[in-house]
DNA sequence: GCATTGAATGACATCGATAACAATAGTAAC
DNA sequence: GTTACTATTGTTATCGATGTCATTCAATGC
């Protein structure tokens, strides 16, 4: 019972002071608290979880040592003995394309709402890109989230054998199996068509990759509404998310489009700029000649002069429907998935 | 040595096959292998890791197995047992705004920046939002990196005498001791009053909370090129980083500033965008009565109309050094602070 | 033929915390 | 005074993988 029970052991490396210092290298256990206090391991574990087997001066006695001894809990022990690790991956497959990494407006707000609604529940979250591959991540939560605007699905099929709960963000896939949470592509693809029909646009374009489901959903959408209003899909340029590729994919139509085209429906904001962009120097006015509609709603939308009409996702709550639904996995239970609704923002275009 | 080991406890809740189904509830153990395998647990452990110790038909045949078996390796006995987690905790300290949780182009790209160093370094990132408490995430890193913009350093306070390697990201703080990774804000105020009195620009006006360090430096960099080039600063409005606060802000100017101004420099590229707005409103045009200057170089600057000029800061590169930062100093070293250049993005105002 | 060497494998302890059960104390009831 | 009972604390085994130190076996050398 020396006063200094001297932690054999594990020199303390980068600690200049002698020990005991809060914030020390040598990381102590419950064990060592155990001895200081004169109590076992397990009464040192009670006292810490506020057990109420516990009496509360020795709770507290412990407590406060813990404190001043500068305890630092280990949870990757506790993960092990109680089979859980309170972890949910968060993986982000994006396209390889190192121009943009992670941007868009996507993954922000939607990241934003799955960590609000995991860490309120008690869940860390680990973020992954898909770049490496996700494997030994995943496999120490317990439970995943897939985000990217993947257009194909091999980030699922490497996912859904890892045993893990799996959820995904997008547009529920005919082959594949697991919870979808998205928002609502073939209502905003309808959305989108009405309003040009509304405003009286009878020739419409489509500007975005079909082969994203995603895309595929809003093409669905858009085509089905027109049918039944008259108006004609005269043009559907498969193009991809960015400025640039709008600005091209119009030039393109301008030339190749007999009888032109009067309204467009563009896959991202993004695109819709571009759009514009080629119209305007085409000589063409928006709205006037043309009307454009975007997707995303991205606060370059709002901005642009004439500001862009735009379809409107909420992320945040697409997020937090996501770590409902993983949680619920979890669980045990079953969610089904879910689609959320989007809405038209109207503005200049 | 019945064909069939029957992990006796743990039943397959949710499995509806019988059992060895790749995904199967009832996580296998390299014990499992083992026994299947006929060899001891060890060997299983070299096998799976590729120890040049065990025979190569050998580690085939366990390799074999464990695919087969759907054998899922558990990271957290691994980590417990090795004392380290490869885990990098990010704590994205955000003022409690529950309007925007976590928004601006802020934390994405410096996400996309830290997630890309770190992970091909083998590392995982453990994100946190600073709402709760971040302590028992970050206790269980082997690193960690705040993010916020936070007025006050609080977080700092909270996380340094946890005794994990920690980077920040902002600007140096005198009182404190942590490792700094930002971009330079002096820098930044210095180009954005260069860029004005360059064009004329006499009587200026600076809008940003200055309890914000790095908003405090940028007004630093800016008075002090002011006073070298015979400009004034005629007003400091602290504001928030909104558009809203923006438009406030300058109407409060209009009617208290006498002689007006005809600069503006604002800390964020939302803010700018109020300004004008409000500018607007007062019937002055931009660029011709007022200039206007924003920070940050959103998508929203380069569409507005006129095109706001923004100072552009790297985020990407800053997360790869902050990265890089907590790596070195997990490595024993000890990275000085790391100030990134800014650029000014001349557009119309 | 026997010792020596090396390759391949195994037994055991260990990381730090916790559940299940055991044991001790002190108190109340009769 | 003895039994039953509760409050409090302790003992032991355990989670799953891995480092350390044996151990086995075959091939080699003399």
């Amino acid at each position: 019972m020396s006063p200094r029970p001297a932690k054999s052991s594990r020199p303390a490396a980068s600690s200049l002071m002698a020990d005991a210092v809060p914030g020390d290298a040598a990381r102590l256990t419950m064990a060592d608290l155990a001895e200081r206090a004169q109590v076992s391991i397990i009464t040192v574990s009670r006292a810490l979880r506020d057990s109420p087997s516990v009496r509360e001066d020795t709770r507290r006695r412990i407590q406060d040592l813990a404190r001043e001894m500068g305890y630092r809990f280990n949870a990757t022990a506790r993960n092990l003995r109680l089979q859980r690790s309170h972890t949910i991956a968060v993986v982000v497959d994006m396209k390889p394309t190192p121009e943009r990494p992670m941007s868009g407006p996507f993954p922000l707000d939607l990241l934003g709402g799955i960590c609000q609604e995991l860490t309120t529940a008690g869940y860390n979250v680990l973020l992954t890109t898909g770049q490496s591959q996700p494997a030994a991540a995943v496999q120490a939560a317990d439970g995943a989230i897939l985000l990217g605007q993947g257009a194909d699905d091999t980030a699922v099929r490497q996912l859904l054998p890892m045993g893990v709960p799996l959820v995904v963000w997008g547009a529920p896939q005919p082959g594949v199996d697991p919870v979808f949470v998205g928002s609502d592509n073939h209502q905003g693809g309808a959305l989108a068509a009405a309003r040009l029909i509304e405003t009286g646009r009878r020739r419409l374009v489509f500007l975005g990759d079909t082969r994203h489901r995603e895309n595929a959903e809003r093409l669905h959408g858009f085509t089905e509404t027109l049918a039944s209003a008259g108006a004609v899909l005269v043009a559907l340029a498969p193009c991809d998310f960015t400025f640039n590729a709008g600005v091209a994919a119009v030039r393109g139509l301008l030339t190749d489009t007999p009888g032109g085209f009067d309204g467009i429906f563009a896959c991202s904001d993004a695109i819709a700029l571009g759009a514009m962009r080629a119209l305007t120097e085409a000589k063409l006015t928006v709205p006037d000649d043309v009307s454009v509609i975007g997707y995303d709603d991205t606060p370059m939308a709002a901005f642009h002069t004439p500001a862009l009409t735009s379809v409107h996702q909420d992320w945040t709550e697409g997020g937090v429907r996501l770590a409902q639904a993983v949680l619920a996995l979890i669980n045990g239970e079953h969610p089904d998935s879910l689609i959320l609704p989007t809405r038209l923002v109207v503005r200049a275009t």
